[in-house]
DNA sequence: ACAAATTTGATTATTTTTGATTAAAAATGA
DNA sequence: TCATTTTTAATCAAAAATAATCAAATTTGT
């Protein structure tokens, strides 16, 4: 019984049941509990389930039922593994950007036992953080009711006086021949600030997005550093993405 | 029984039935009433719901206007009348100022239809505010999720950007001898900055928080402008608040 | 086959969680 | 108001879980 094995058999039961306790395992597993402890701790690492004392949860299950309407139902399970990727780039201690949109505020069930601090523009994912180890600084600024977010100059200029390890972007176009695009000016400003105040820029983007053109095109390739897609991605077109200098995960 | 499965089923509970005691909860939970507290002590540290003496709340039916608060319906309908008064001075075209805290937030109904700028650190009020004529500006900053409000060094650095004609502020005690306090340090802070400015300064107090002293006394009477106190108020009082320069509305 | 690297398990501190006991505080009711 | 009851806070001790360390077993590369 190889690590593999037990990872699947594990992920499989708290799949299952929800949650788990450690001496179960190490019985379902013909182990010893410690090495139950180092798999989950492995596997609370990647993100794929939560580590509690005594055993670990499903991550879904331990969210707070603090419910903001998230609009967007479509792409869900995309959406969700691109998440899970993006958050195991996110080490404890992390100053990390997010950006407003749909696929962003998804990465929040995957770090709110982070402890991280988080600088964003989005009222949904402060929603989603309030009360979690997450420590959540509100960029501020004009109110867009309609897209539930702060824009404007004083949000341009908010952004200005921080610096943060990551930056995750979530826009709405990337292409070959003209780069990143967004539905407004709006979203197109902020997403040029976090990425200029960030070490590294990541971009979460399911693969409807690419090779889509928004309304503004506004940066190149160069802005990013690291592209998360799902696998339904054309194999061939992230090549041509790499040769652009772009760090893919898929 | 871990404490991440107690906290779902006690915010399920909590959820479900509005509110619960804990003798139930250690019951339900196969638990010590100690360990009950414990629990209930940290979630409402969290801000996921409202501890009351023997027991928990749901957070909406303390603070949300829409659905009745059992024990202060008496000092809603007071909270209700200030803000009335309060909504008098407010013009079209205005800038104004608004403080988080109860009494504050009871502002929005009033003003929902009005065109005016409303600045504000508290998210409630953001919320109330959201999709109305009134347009919004977050002060951004350090997310405190304890009072669901805006607060830190960055929340006061902008506030000084901005100049409003008025601003109301709803704290936690106002007496003769001392002047304003408030019960932290974050929410005096705040309320000074507004102050600062904005042309007019209107605090909005009812009756019971008269010559009361809170944790932290702050501000001399010279930092406010008008009061609006409810009709409970004792006369005498507010006319030795009158000879200190203050208007009174009531 | 042999040495190096990896994985696993046992042992031991250390930390976290829990519950019992006490004193203090708050609600209740006359 | 005051006394009674209930609830809570504080402190400590026990139990459980974990981390750290080291040694044995296994795998891997040459």
């Amino acid at each position: 019984m190889n690590y593999q094995l037990r990872k699947q058999l594990i992920l499989q039961t708290v799949e299952e049941k929800g949650s788990v306790e450690v001496k179960d395992l190490a019985e379902l597993l013909q182990t010893s509990e410690i090495t139950v402890r180092r798999d989950l701790a492995t596997l609370s690492e990647q993100g794929l389930l939560y580590r509690t004392h005594g055993g670990a949860m499903k991550m879904s299950l331990v969210q707070a039922p603090t419910s903001f309407a998230n609009k967007s139902t479509s792409r869900m399970a995309e959406k969700d593994y691109i998440c899970q990727k993006a958050s195991q780039l996110i080490q404890e201690g992390d100053v990390i950007f997010l950006d407003c949109g749909s696929t962003v505020s998804r990465l929040c069930q995957f770090i709110k036992h982070k402890r991280i601090k988080v600088i964003t523009n989005s009222l949904p994912i402060v929603y989603e953080l309030m009360g979690t180890e997450v420590s959540v600084n509100l960029i501020g600024g004009e109110l867009d009711a309609e897209r539930q977010a702060i824009h404007g100059t004083i949000a341009l200029e908010h952004i200005a006086r921080y610096q943060a390890n990551k930056a995750f972007l979530g826009i709405d176009g990337i292409s070959l021949a003209r780069g990143l695009s967004a539905a407004s000016e709006k979203e197109a400003s902020i997403a040029t600030a976090l990425a200029q105040h960030a070490q590294e820029v990541i971009l979460l983007c399911d693969a409807s997005k690419l090779e889509k053109e928004a309304y503004l095109q506004f940066a190149s390739f160069d802005m990013l550093d690291i592209l998360i897609t799902d696998a339904s991605a054309d194999k061939e077109l992230l090549v041509k993405y790499e040769q652009k200098g772009l760090k893919i995960i898929c």
